[in-house]
DNA sequence: TTTACTGTCATAGTATATTATGACACTAAC
DNA sequence: GTTAGTGTCATAATATACTATGACAGTAAA
């Protein structure tokens, strides 16, 4: 994993882990690597990864059991899927919307998007 | 004007400046505000503003006349519309795209986008 | 009980963004 | 030339993220 500037360490972290939570990389149950593990793995301090479970815990995605380890708490993903969604339609989005109109971007910019969005449709059919 | 964490300072302050060029609130050859009133203003400080400037002027959206001030660019808003679409389309889209993908998003949700996305589409006719 | 994991906490050091402030140089207007 | 605006530079202080490291406590298995 490569850190880029712009958001802390211990966030990228979050989002990292929550990435691989929501795409099933990592299940409901499953143990985290323990911090000190993904400290040397990640090449940064135990601290910092403790920053990044503490959080995570207290955003209720992962259980503490000490002197075991983190876990993927059981509803994480519902609740991740919720959350991240309406962070999304409620922040992200009218940004850019906002940065569509300014810099008079127009469909064929998105066709990504578009197909994306199409699959996800058929796959809720 | 606010500042939110996760993006420094002398960014948003960078930032706020490159929207009102894009919006049409500052127009080439206008002055910015001094580097000692701007500061004031935003209730920073004045190497703050410095930075922000000296930023904006290294991306040749400012031109800077010593004595005198800071002033937008002839081709601010063109250099800014090429390189923030640029920057948009392969930073952010590609993070969009999984986004939308892993919360299981559908058109629904996109439905300001799309209206505006036709918008700038039918202007541009 | 010992061993080897786990998390937890405290302390100190470093880097960076930001602040606070003073001093100096350039430019325009009086 | 004086004045009042401009940018510029240097110094010191503060806050925060991150690092480095040691010590302590809970858990499980040999």
């Amino acid at each position: 994993m490569e850190f880029s500037d712009g958001k802390t360490i211990f966030i990228q972290i979050r989002d990292w882990l929550v990435d691989q939570i929501l795409t099933g990389s990592l299940s409901p149950g499953d143990k985290v690597p323990s911090v000190r593990e993904l400290a040397i793995d990640l090449e940064v301090n135990r601290n910092t990864v403790m920053r990044s479970y503490a959080l995570m815990e207290q955003e209720g995605i992962l259980d503490n059991k000490r002197g075991i380890g983190f876990f993927v708490s059981d509803h994480a993903r519902e609740r991740l899927i919720q959350d991240e969604k309406k962070l999304f339609l409620q922040e992200e989005l009218p940004k850019l919307v906002h940065q569509v109109k300014v810099l008079k971007m127009v469909p064929a910019d998105f066709k990504k998007l578009f197909d994306q969005l199409n699959e996800n449709q058929n796959e809720n059919k």
